[in-house]
DNA sequence: TTATACAGGACTAAAATGGTCCCCAATCGA
DNA sequence: TCGATTGGGGACCATTTTAGTCCTGTATAA
């Protein structure tokens, strides 16, 4: 399915929900009530957004969470890559000669191409388009046009 | 990670084996040895090819399998699609309605833009180009450009 | 008729995932 | 200074998914 994980998608929910609202902390618990979903479960996505840097945190009485920096220079790659790692679509095309069956692979090249403008794409999306609740009215100018699979010059 | 599952790979390494050579049968045992991999499993996925309708397949001596169609009509999508489900990237991208937190939620709408567009970007790559072991050497125009963040009017 | 080769599915082992819980550390305010 | 609040870190477990193997049956060609 090509699919992200559950706590990936809580990850990108939580993260719009604090970006809609930048000022103001967010503790764990208010944040799992506003999103419906167990505390627990919401605490530990956002530990994961912290170590990944795209949060910060303020422990104690009136702490919480906010943005480590502005909703539109937080990409959905960051998110994905918080929670899961690096976007990758194949095992071989994060690392270059890895593979001990590169030599009858024969497609590597290709799906690495294929993965990098995935990740392009998702590089050009922002929290701030995610969060924005009514889809968005200006086209976005994807990058994606220019990648394609065609050789570097 | 955002990872095709294992089985995927071998799948499209597999299809790509068989569009070099189009006019011959290709037997499971022949595959799994050109691509090195246990024959057991090069066999599961060519099943699971021929039930999604992508490879047909023909039994006995002389038998193995073949394409369903030219592999400039085979995407990169149905491939994946043959072995993991629809490309979907979070649970509620693939059917509306469904999720009960849809109201709390918030960005079920332009997280299903992005799912989108990656199945249009994995539709307009073919195994024609996957096999193809040099790099294209002709951009591809892919439709992303068009898909954008914006309503569809 | 026999060897070949796919079909279908049961089965197992291993890994990833989702989710919970506990104890510690920091902060704020009374 | 004390105590309530809130995050940090990590252990832990149940479940699901994944990968991989194997066995029995069936169609085909020579």
């Amino acid at each position: 399915m090509l699919k992200l994980s559950r706590l990936t998608d809580y990850a990108a929910v939580v993260m719009a929900q604090i970006a809609r609202h930048p000022r103001q902390p967010h503790a764990a618990g208010e944040l799992a009530e506003a999103v419906q979903l167990p505390h627990p479960t919401v605490s530990k996505t956002l530990k994961m957004l912290v170590r990944a840097g795209l949060l910060v945190s303020r422990r104690g009485a009136q702490g919480g969470y906010y943005l480590a920096r502005p909703a539109s220079e937080i990409t959905a790659s960051d998110i994905i890559a918080a929670i899961e790692g690096p976007v990758a679509v194949t095992e071989c095309s994060h690392a270059d000669g890895e593979c001990d069956l590169a030599s009858t692979c024969g497609v590597a090249d290709n799906w690495q191409r294929v993965s990098l403008a995935i990740r392009e794409l998702l590089d050009s999306i922002t929290l701030a388009h995610l969060a924005d609740s009514a889809p968005l009215k200006l086209p976005i100018r994807l990058p994606i046009q220019s990648i394609s699979l065609a050789a570097e010059a």
